[in-house]
Parts: structure tokens; sequence; C-alpha cells
DNA sequence: CCGATAGCTTGATCTGCATCAAATTGCTCC
DNA sequence: GGAGCAATTTGATGCAGATCAAGCTATCGG
């Protein structure tokens, strides 16, 4: 492992403020794999022996029931994912399939769990990066269930924005089809929702959207910092919340 | 505070190891209140200054946008909430209310995070509070995305035998409107879903439901070991996987 | 006992989204 | 460059679930 991957791992927020030591001990035994795009990590029912961190790639979450496949979530470098598995030492009740070639550093759930017990900070960073998880979930859900798909779709691409923070120009970081099934809606769906929202300014071409006018767009999307982690909140309270970490890893598409 | 509401407070997962000492510093500073029914005790957005231990009667947790509200938890003794916010010293992302009359100890925030602090196996208890929380919202989120209204139903119907292990009787622990809500639908469509459930043998009285065969209802609900935490596991792995809490309450209906 | 109210059910209708079926675009690999 | 394949878009249709509007039932206070 490159000194630079550990640099970029220690600046994740579960690593961030960790003594040395405690770091040595939660990545011991830590090993750097490579993997092609379209491999399973992980099946939805296998015991979770590691915390993956991913370094490099794209990787999807998902979900199957009743032969159908969902996606949960879509991780971008830098993050760690199934640490809840991992601190309860369980079964995964989702599977990991990479997008794309990937660099994933494996850390043994042993490790990690003997590190919280050794170090009261430690074990607090992990309690911050599950509850901000879990907030992203709580996030997550409220979207499902109180917006229909296009004002779901409206609110993506208003988040991808604040992310870039690019001007009116943003690029999908993922295929069509991977991303209609993240919002909750079928492929046709997604196509349908982006042609409803081009009386609102946005324009699409390929991978690239153009929100010809921000301000009719949040007219629509209604934006909420209670849904939206990226969204202007009313006080200056709570400068923490930004500490969360939003599931659906726009915050993740640069360094914090 | 009597004698025996301490008991069930150290009877929580959260607190169920935790040093004596420790205990002391994390519920400095409680006190026990009672509210009537349809108290609002935290609008979304609020600050959290408190852990709320509900020792007594039922809270709904729900969330608001765009003048619509959904249920997303209820809760019933005993049981805490609102810890991801603690933690994170942060607003919080749903609003709770009383469904009934309450009796609720509120635990300052710093407390907990102070003991925390202080003791890595509090530490790691909140942790895994935290991860259980987060997996029975993954849970939740594929029950949404995956299985339609009648089947949430049907599982949902399932999953409350398996808590009360009742032979073919269940009641229902809320109202029907409260309850449509937590299942993401409308009134009118569970009074439906109830009807269509006829066929697999379920019959309804006010609050009480009699499941005729639990295998017709099986066959239609395919409860899932990944999506309802209830349903039997393949082999006898992941025990630990009970720790979980189950947002929706239901592994609370009786102590555990 | 009776009227009032709230909760629930039932029916009719409408909408959003899924599904099925092509057509089209874009990409990869010879 | 073009064949071949996958991804996306577009169109037609159907169904699940929301909405609107009555009716019904149960509970409570007088």
């Amino acid at each position: 492992m490159r000194a630079s991957d550990i640099e970029r791992v220690k600046g994740l927020p579960l690593f961030a403020d960790v003594a040395p030591d405690t770091f040595r001990v939660a990545t011991a035994g830590g090993h750097l794999q490579r993997f092609p795009a379209g491999t399973m990590l992980l099946l939805e029912g296998d015991p979770v022996d590691f915390l993956y961190v991913l370094l490099d790639g794209q990787v999807e979450l998902h979900g199957t029931w009743n032969d159908h496949e969902i996606v949960l979530a879509i991780l971008r470098p830098v993050s760690t994912f199934i640490l809840a598995a991992v601190v309860l030492d369980a079964a995964a009740l989702m599977s990991a399939r990479t997008l794309e070639r990937c660099e994933i550093l494996m850390i043994p759930g042993d490790a990690i769990r003997t590190a919280m017990r050794l170090d009261s900070h430690f074990a607090m960073a992990v309690s911050r990066d599950l509850a901000g998880c879990y907030r992203g979930l709580v996030r997550n859900t409220k979207n499902l269930k109180l917006r229909n798909s296009t004002e779901r779709l409206a609110n993506y691409l208003l988040a991808l924005r604040a992310a870039d923070n690019s001007g009116g120009v943003v690029r999908l970081h993922h295929e069509k089809r991977v991303l209609a099934s993240l919002l909750g809606m079928t492929p046709e769906n997604l196509s349908r929702s982006f042609a409803a929202l081009q009386k609102y300014g946005v324009s699409v071409n390929g991978a690239v959207v153009t929100l010809g006018s921000v301000a009719a767009l949040e007219n629509l999307a209604k934006p909420d910092p209670l849904i939206d982690n990226h969204a202007p909140r009313g006080g200056d309270i709570v400068a923490d919340a930004d500490a969360e970490v939003w599931l659906s890893d726009l915050t993740r598409a640069k360094p914090r």
C-alpha cells in the first residue's frame, strides 16, 4: 500500500482524529486488493469478515428479494462500507458489487472491534460514523416516502450541483440504469422524468446535464435541509451535522 | 424514578453490560417526565438536547415535507430514541409525538457523550445500538422498494405473530391510520389490502386479526431473514444479529 | 338512549409508475 | 468504418395505489 493511500484512509472521518497507536491496531492485517468491474465482493447473507475501504473505483450496494434487485447506495472513493455489520459481527444485509475496476483496502473486522475496545475515542468515531449513516438512511426514507419520482430526480440533480459546486452543468456519475434504481424508479421512467424536467430548464446530453434555471428547478424540487444534506440551512446552528455521511455518496465526490 | 424503572433502563441493550460507574455518568441529570397523548416532544429541525427513553406509552416518529406527513417509526417501551442525533449533537431529522399518555426518561446528551468518552465499552454499546438501528432502516428500505403494499402488510402481520408468538391471532398495536402510513400506504388502501388478504385466510375484527392459514400467508409474503428480522434463518450462524434493533418496534413488544 | 364525532370501510375515478415492445443511440471490438 | 451489442429513449397499454366522496360503525358525553 502506498503512503499516499494511507494518508487517504487517515483522511476518512472514521480515522481522522485517531491516535497513531489506535490506527495501527485498527488497520492491522488490512490488505489492499484490486477487483475488476462487475465483481461480487459480498453477497447478502454472507458473514462479514472485513471492513471495506474503497480507495478507487465505484461500488454498488444492492438488495434482492423475490428475483428483484434494487440499488441501495453507490459508493465512491474514499469511503468505507458495511461498518454496521462489522460492529455487530453479523451477516450482510446488502450485496456489494464493483461497477468499475476497484482498489479496496480490506481490514479484518476483529481489528476494528479490538481498536474500539482499546480506545474510546475511536469507538466514538465509529459511533459518529454510524450515526451519520443512519441519518443518511432516514433522509433517504423521507425522500422515498414523501416525494414522487420526478421530484426525487430534481433534488438529486440539485444535490449533484451542490457537491460539485458546478455552475449549471453537472455530470452524472453512474449509468442511468443504475441511477434509476437508486432513485427508486425504472430506467424508462427516469428518461421520462428527465423529459418532464425540460419545462424547468433541464437538458440532458449523455451524462452531461445542464440546469438552465436553478431557480425553476428548486421551485419544483423544494429541497429541504432535513432531507437533502446539501440544502441551505436556516440558521447557522448545527455545523456539526456536516459530519454526516450522505449514503448516496454525493458528499464523497471530493475530499472533505 | 422508581427502582423498577431503573432496572428497566438497565435492561436496554444500550445499558445492559455497562459498569455501574458509567451508568451513573451516562444517566446523570436524567429526569422522568409524563406527557399526555398527542404531545409534540420534538420538532424536526430542533436541536436535540436529550436522549429519550420511553418507559411507558407509545411514541410516533414522523417526517414532513411540502405539507405531507409520514410515519417513520413507532416506539413502544422500553426503547430509546434519537440516539444518532445525540451522538452527533445535531438537529433532529424526525419529529416525535406521543400517541398515548407517556412516561419518558430524558437524559442530557452531554452525559451520554461524556460516558462514551470515559468508557470504551459504553461507546461500543452505543455503536452496536446505532448499527442495529441502521440495519433496521436498511431492512425497511428494502421492504419499501422491493415489495408492494399488500406484501408489506402480509409480512407485517407475520412479524407481529412472531413477536407475540401468538398462535394465529394477533392484535394490532396502533390505529390503522397510523399503521397505514408506517407501511407506506393510505388508510383506504390498508383496508383494501386487508380485504385482499382474505383469500389467504386473514380476517379482521377491529384491532384483532386472525391468521387462518399461516402457510398460505407466508406463501404470499415470502418473509426473508435479510428483510424481516423475525424470519427463520437458514443456518444458525450469526446468532448475534438478534441484537439488532428492528426500528418498527416489534421486537420491543416484550422484554428480551 | 341519542346525537356527535372520529375512525374505518367501500365505491368510483384518476394518476403515476411499471411493463411490454420497438426504435434509436452510442460504444466496443474487430 | 461497420457489425454487434448494450444502453437509452419513445410509444402503447395496464395496474397499483392515490384521491375524492359517501356510507358505516364505534365510542363518548350528554
